[in-house]
DNA sequence: TAGCCGGAAA
DNA sequence: ATAGGTTCCGGCTA
């Protein structure tokens, strides 16, 4: 095709033409192995990954639908070298293959003889491998399955896992679908490929109902299982979520947190309290030892801790479910998650959901402010560690945050900040509540639930709101500042929105920038995971807001 | 003695 | 790279 959206080089970025009719088909035919870089107005560009490559093959697409997807969307004729090296790059996967040998236990084959040495003569590799037996498999001592497969990421080796996983104690899970309700198709899906993988990682979007794939994964196992959760507060609405959908009753579930202590055939536990340490020492190792978990649950996985990867690496033999709506980490770990958890089962483009009707649709708006005279003069003369804070947190935000509330008068709205100052004089300004990290957790409670009953109707909330916290009611955030750029920050602030509407309106989504900063820049950084899932933020004046309502604002 | 609060740690 | 969130713990109050 001479005139196809996809400009394809040997870099291996893509280019995306975003106006062009195919763009939408060309983005989903290449959203499986390609990641977003970057996602200006007119032409985003997608880097082709040796992780992504792989995860494709995990998904059970292989290299010919890949070269095609390049090759039917591409304007001009593809690099033969970048086709030959996705061939390459996709075969690396899964020709070394982790086995349960029935004589030796564990071992390590690979019919490419080649490949076995190579890994063999590796200095890091070697201390974890045992004898060969045979000409094509190496024993591996059980308790290096996890870290043997981080090294075999880490040298562009990655290996299969057919080595299974020990059923755990059994305990009767069912889904109480009695009262009315079914699995939806892409939870079917989700948790009939993890199931089917063995272990791995589930990416759907904020509010599609994540924990109702978890109980799916536990009816599937039907055996004690261990669910880590970011928060206190998220694993109460795991529980709740779990007593009214599953034959789970309050007594078979228990909280591991810093307020309790419980171990139950099914044990919700805080990242925090398994990564406590006294004198070095981690405290609560005791949690993985003292039942014969059957699976795992690693909730938000992009959120997962360097020590929770260690212990998780001792993990290999149980099942493990990741759950996330943005697989992205901002520290490069991905390739943590791909060996120790496992490789992307399943994921959904937000937009899919959308168009079901499982998600609310969001218009996602950008308002650019100008700075006072004053506050660009401040920021100019500030210290670089001081610039982000100062022009994120300008004051002249605030009345542009007012002008946004008076155009959706008697919406539930967020207002979503990284700096506590800013919250206060915004909760201030406002005559609004503010929930920060200081307030506790029967305040907490209080507050959203004024807010679920409508009793509130302004929130003002900090970094506590980029953790699953279930606010159905809310239809409006107005974002004021933000961590760095942190791009899954961005999409869990969005995600407070996207639990359908009883009258199915869309979602409204602001995100106050100050103009000519470091915001801009920051900010642009941050939308690059939405503008993947493919919502486009429309860039909109500050000044225009005193104008015509924002729905009749021209696309440009 | 339970619950609240503020500070320290990682 | 920074600010903030989380948990634990010790002191205070009723």
């Amino acid at each position: 095709m001479s005139d196809g959206p996809l400009i394809v080089q040997s870099d291996k970025t893509l280019l995306l033409e975003i106006d062009h009719e195919l763009s939408q088909a060309a983005r989903s035919a290449i959203a499986p192995f390609a990641e977003l870089e970057r996602a200006p107005e007119h032409v985003h560009t997608y880097r082709i990954t040796p992780l992504a490559l792989w995860n494709a093959r995990a998904a059970g697409h292989d290299a010919e639908q890949v070269v095609d997807a390049l090759v039917s969307f591409s304007r001009y004729p593809v690099p033969q070298p970048l086709l030959v090296d996705i061939v390459d790059t996709m075969a690396r996967y899964g020709r070394l293959q982790l086995v349960k040998n029935p004589a030796h236990g564990l071992t390590l084959v690979s019919l490419d003889r080649a490949v076995l040495t190579e890994v063999m003569r590796n200095k890091k590799i070697a201390p974890m491998l045992g004898a060969m037996v045979g000409d094509d498999t190496v024993i591996v001592h059980p308790s290096e399955r996890g870290r043997l497969k981080q090294m075999l990421l880490k040298v562009g080796w990655p290996a299969e896992d057919f080595a299974g996983y020990v059923d755990g104690e059994a305990h009767e899970i069912r889904l109480d679908t009695a009262a009315g309700w079914h699995l939806r198709d892409y939870q079917q899906m989700a948790a009939d490929s993890f199931w089917d993988g063995g272990s791995g990682v589930v990416v759907l979007p904020c509010g599609s109902g994540k924990t109702i794939v978890g109980a799916a994964a536990m009816a599937r196992a039907q055996a004690t299982t261990l669910i880590l959760v970011t928060n206190t507060v998220s694993g109460r609405q795991w529980k709740r979520e779990l007593i009214a959908r599953t034959s789970l009753t309050e007594e078979e579930i228990g909280e591991y947190s810093g307020e309790k202590k419980e171990i139950r055939p099914v044990t919700i536990a805080t990242y925090q309290v398994i990564t406590r340490r006294t004198k070095g020492e981690y405290k609560h190792l005791e949690l993985f030892d003292s039942r014969d978990w059957g699976l795992v649950i690693y909730d938000e996985v992009h959120l997962l801790p360097a020590p929770v990867f260690r212990m998780t690496a001792d993990l290999q033999s149980r099942r493990r479910l990741g759950l996330t709506a943005t697989l992205v980490r901002e520290d490069g770990r991905e390739g943590d998650v791909f060996s120790l958890i496992g490789p992307k089962r399943y994921d959904a483009p937000w937009k899919d959901i959308e168009a079901q009707g499982w998600i609310a649709p969001a218009d996602c708006v950008e308002v650019r402010v100008t700075l006072t005279e004053a506050e660009r003069m401040a920021y100019a003369v500030a210290e670089p560690e001081e610039r982000y804070k100062l022009c994120s947190t300008a004051r002249t935000k605030v009345a542009v945050v007012k002008s946004i509330l008076a155009r959706h008068e008697g919406a539930q709205t967020l207002i979503i900040g990284a700096y506590l100052d800013q919250l206060e004089e915004l909760g201030a300004e406002l005559d609004a509540p503010v929930i920060q990290g200081s307030t506790r957790n029967k305040e907490r409670e209080s507050l959203f639930d004024a807010f679920r009953r409508g009793e509130i109707s302004t929130l003002v909330v900090s970094k506590v709101a980029n953790f699953s916290i279930d606010l159905p009611e809310a239809s409006v955030a107005v974002q004021v500042s933000g961590t760095f750029g942190s791009r899954q920050e961005e999409a869990q602030r969005l995600g407070r929105l996207l639990r359908p509407k009883k009258d199915r309106t869309q979602a409204h989504f602001y995100s106050v920038v100050s103009r000519d900063t470091l915001d801009t820049e920051y900010a642009a950084h941050r939308q690059r995971f939405l503008a993947e899932q493919g919502y486009a933020y429309r860039i909109v004046d500050a000044d225009d807001l005193l104008g015509p309502a924002l729905g009749d604002v021209a696309q440009p």
